[in-house]
DNA sequence: CTGCCTGCAAACTCTTTGCACGAAT
DNA sequence: ATTCGTGCAAAGAGTTTGCAGGCAG
């Protein structure tokens, strides 16, 4: 039944989507179609993508959505809690959904295939705190990155994560 | 005795000199004035400096530097294990000396006013390790990096960490 | 001598911004 | 009717690279 699945996918974006214009008209920001496109954009990405991925997903849902707006739009998309974005200093930056009960996540980057995996890190919030403290600080943020490489690319040459 | 004094810090440096000649002659690499400028320039650094600022005192040394040469050279000092590259998302590249003693450390960077403290965080390794065996992989390096706000600046709008 | 190293300037990548037009409220 | 948002293209920051000449080994 190809219709019910289409409706359990329009339903499963609506909320997100209600997320993302409350939070717009709370901001005094308007609702554009142009901000709409690229919400709907970063449901069709992968785990991770780049604001050029999420630019050529935009563009298939409304053409005329241009590169500025779409650098314009991720602040707003990553303040609201729909997007998370992650830096691993590889020069472009990384964004994606935002799950609601993973607060602190680490990284490990395979250095072989470029793969990201998010790992559940918990004590990053109590070592910040720990560590600002004594500092007179006031933490904010934590990030944890592993670097890594593939036992299997070392052996074979290629990499098992490689699929995408 | 200012004599002594100069000698002190001549030969303090000399350590690392030797550890950089060493290294460049056992990769082939040749030992120019101008890798050597960029060394010594290193060590009129701040704790954490950039390469423009490396560049400005490497030219104080020997006023032929030029600036893609310290871009060229500073990838050599980090494998050398001269310095140690700290990379904290702010688009440009920090870089410190590297003390042989100290393998893991974590960063907290402060928003206000920009410092970086530096954090002896040794189970860091630990964490890398048994992370990565459960993806099949091997860990080459991982960083831990808390931002935080100053609560001095917050309460009077100064940051008793600025000077630097 | 040979070829790595250098300075110069242009190129590059990702992101931001000034401007005049267009659309949301 | 007001603003805010937009597309376009140029600017921007930090870093890298192609090239012709120079110096280390």
């Amino acid at each position: 039944m190809p219709g019910a699945r289409q409706n359990i996918a329009a339903v499963s974006n609506e909320a997100p989507r209600q997320q993302f214009k409350s939070f717009l008209e709370r901001k005094g920001l308007r609702v554009t179609s142009q901000r709409l496109a690229i919400l709907d954009a970063s449901f069709g990405q992968h785990e991770h993508f780049t604001a050029e991925q999420l630019l050529a997903q935009a563009r298939r849902i409304d053409d005329s959505v241009s590169r500025a707006t779409v650098y314009r739009t991720l602040p707003i998309m990553t303040e609201s809690g729909i997007l998370r974005e992650v830096d691993i200093g590889t020069g472009e930056k990384f964004y994606r959904r935002a799950a609601n009960n993973q607060s602190q996540m680490a990284q490990v980057v395979c250095l072989d295939c470029d793969r990201i995996f998010e790992i559940s890190a918990p004590f990053m919030d109590w070592y910040g705190s720990t560590v600002s403290a004594k500092l007179g600080l006031t933490p904010v943020s934590q990030r944890l990155q592993v670097s890594a490489h593939c036992n299997a690319f070392r052996d074979t040459g290629a990499c098992r994560h490689r699929a995408r």
